[in-house]
RNA sequence: GGCGGCGUAGCUCAGUUGGUAAGAGCGCACGACUCAUAAUCGUGAGGUCGGCAGUUCGAGUCUGCCCGCCGCUACCA
């Protein structure tokens, strides 16, 4: 019985690189998962891409004196790097540019039009006349009509701490430009979240296992009440408005198409493995389940916002987990290339052994609260967990056979010990996968790196370089134990470690191929060169 | 201001619905081993669980107040 599984992973925007948070907090983790639950059998498609629209991007277009599309391309390259020397394993990894994703979201907007979720507003909104544009609320500055601070943005004062709305201020200049900014009326279409929080809620009742930061952060949002929100804006660079009716120089906004893509991404898929329908295996299917990995910067729009879209457009499945993470802090600061703190992620690719720095990451994800890391204490992770007790245990085992024995041929009996090894692994690969199934992910390691410990003990106990003096039927049954143990280990790890693994599994000769229990190791056969797995940094 | 999260051993973090003498990994100390990338294994020392008060037979776990850090507060996504 196995179940299909959509893993959907927060849109990167595409307008500048990301860092080491990024990667610890939404897209390892969502390949650890997704791994997993391919080995056991279950049909997953992992999708995201990169988000092309949105202020950032025409603002850092503009600062650069190019195009939107270039710094786009430019970023979407950069992310595809990213993904290829990390061994994300995307299923579809596209753009929100692609003809599939306009229409869909086409679709969703005509649709919630048609339902009366989606209705037009006109609101007052600041201008910029020099610019030619209209200023978000953060992009007016002005003096705080309650402290007479000068500095106050539109949004909030930061002196006294008020919410201001921008028509407050005295003096409202536009920060972009520096001049006195305008308040001019604007038409937009806004989404309807107020008349869906009562099954936004009913939804939110029924969640069971999220985690307690983001089911609470997201029934606080119901509880004080939803407002209806803007989903187009006074923008050239975005996805068309599907009716003409509000005039030239507006574009749907951003947050509204984004989270679409991971519906369009889908359909993508489906056409781009020539079945078109098979999209509904994991959207229609009600024993479907999706999964979306998120940092908790994205939680509204993951637990309450796209929710509340597809409650409104009918029929398709809601999320049945939000996992999100908090943030990586690198030295006490939010992770942050653009502040220049810590290495790009660029450097960090390029010096590190790919596994080795998922397994940094993977040991320190913020699953619960913000956790602190800094490349020492990975660097120390590499040098004392992975090359010490995993890479170490390979490489004593492998040496021990390949130097003393010929093709373990001739074993004696397994004793109590030896049954007790492989014992145990069974039951870990069932304690494992249910942490990775709870998406405990940063458990699941600290557990699979528990059993190769018990490894190291059992030779220590053991003593095969003792016993290949006296009797090497046994020492050949003490390493073909430990063997078969190492196989397994390296099963365990794969969702975390692929490369490595498979370097281990495909260097041990099996009688079986189970990819998440214990393998029969074939005897007789000589056993091939694995090589040092991982490197001590100095 | 309001809301949410966090504050647990030197460090990074776990601690289901309150219940046997508070946990893990790393670091540290001591011991064992020497096959292995000076790697491994075992034992141990470290905490009045941010503070104060309360509920309870019993609280790290619930309530109130206080201190500190972070985030959100809806046109940054």
């Amino acid at each position: 019985m196995s179940k299909n599984i959509l893993v959907s992973v927060a849109w990167p925007y595409a307008s500048g690189s990301r860092h080491l948070g990024h990667i610890g907090g939404a897209y390892l983790p969502a390949d650890i998962f997704a791994r997993y639950h391919r080995i056991i059998g279950n049909k997953v498609i992992m999708v995201s891409g990169s988000d092309a629209h949105g202020t950032p991007i025409t603002v850092r277009a503009d600062a650069e004196g190019v195009k939107p599309i270039d710094i786009v391309n430019k970023y979407h390259a950069e992310f595809l790097r990213y993904w290829e020397k990390l061994n994300i394993s995307w299923d579809n990894y596209t753009t929100t540019m692609t003809e599939t994703h306009i229409e869909v979201v086409h679709d969703i907007f005509n649709t919630l039009l048609e339902k009366g979720y989606i209705e037009k507003q006109k609101s007052i909104q600041a201008y910029d006349p020099s610019e030619n544009r209209f200023l978000p609320d953060r992009y007016v500055e002005g003096i705080c009509p309650y402290c007479e601070y000068k500095e106050a943005r539109g949004d909030q004062c930061d002196n006294c701490s008020k919410t201001l709305d921008p028509e407050e201020l005295i003096n409202p200049v536009s920060k972009i430009s520096g001049n006195k900014a305008e308040f001019k009326e604007t038409e937009h279409f806004f989404l309807k979240l107020s008349s869906l929080q009562k099954e936004l809620g009913d939804y939110l009742d029924s969640r069971e296992g999220w985690r307690p930061h983001v089911i609470n952060w997201a029934k606080s949002f119901v509880n004080e009440g939803l407002i209806d929100r803007a989903i187009t804006r006074d923008l050239d660079w975005g996805i068309t408005i599907p009716v003409d009716e509000l005039g030239p120089g507006k574009k749907i906004y951003v947050w509204f198409e984004a989270v679409i893509g991971y519906l369009s991404a889908s359909k993508e898929w489906s056409k781009l493995n020539d079945n078109e329908d098979s999209w509904k295996d994991w959207w229609l299917n009600k024993d479907a389940e999706s999964y979306y990995f998120v940092g908790k910067d994205n939680i509204p729009f993951h637990a309450v916002i796209w929710p509340c879209i597809l409650l409104g457009y009918g029929a398709l499945n809601l999320p049945t987990n939000v996992p999100a993470n908090q943030y990586i802090l690198i030295k006490g600061e939010k992770a942050s290339s653009s502040r220049g703190v810590g290495k790009t992620l660029e450097e960090y690719l390029d010096e590190w052994n790919p596994d080795a720095l998922r397994y940094a990451l993977a040991s320190s994800l913020p699953e619960q609260s913000d956790t602190e890391i800094s490349e020492d204490e990975m660097i120390r992770r590499n040098n004392e967990e992975l090359v010490a007790t995993w890479g170490n245990l390979v490489q004593r085992v492998s040496t021990l056979i390949n130097k003393n024995i010929d093709d373990l041929q001739s074993l004696s009996e397994a004793t109590s010990e030896d049954q007790e090894l492989i014992s145990q692994f069974e039951k870990a690969y069932e304690s494992v996968g249910k942490l990775i199934e709870k998406v405990e992910l940063k458990s699941a390691l600290q557990e699979s790196m528990r059993f190769v410990s018990t490894v190291n003990a059992y030779l220590n106990n053991t003593e095969p370089w003792k016993v290949l003096k006296s009797d090497k039927e046994r020492a050949s049954r003490i390493l073909y134990s430990a063997l078969t143990a190492i196989d397994s280990c390296a099963n365990l790890l794969y969702p975390f470690m692929p490369t490595t693994s498979l370097k281990v599994r495909n260097s041990i000769p099996r009688d079986s191929n189970f990819e998440w229990s214990v393998n029969k190791i074939k005897t007789g056969v000589k056993l091939e060169e694995i090589g040092l797995l991982f490197k001590k940094f100095d």
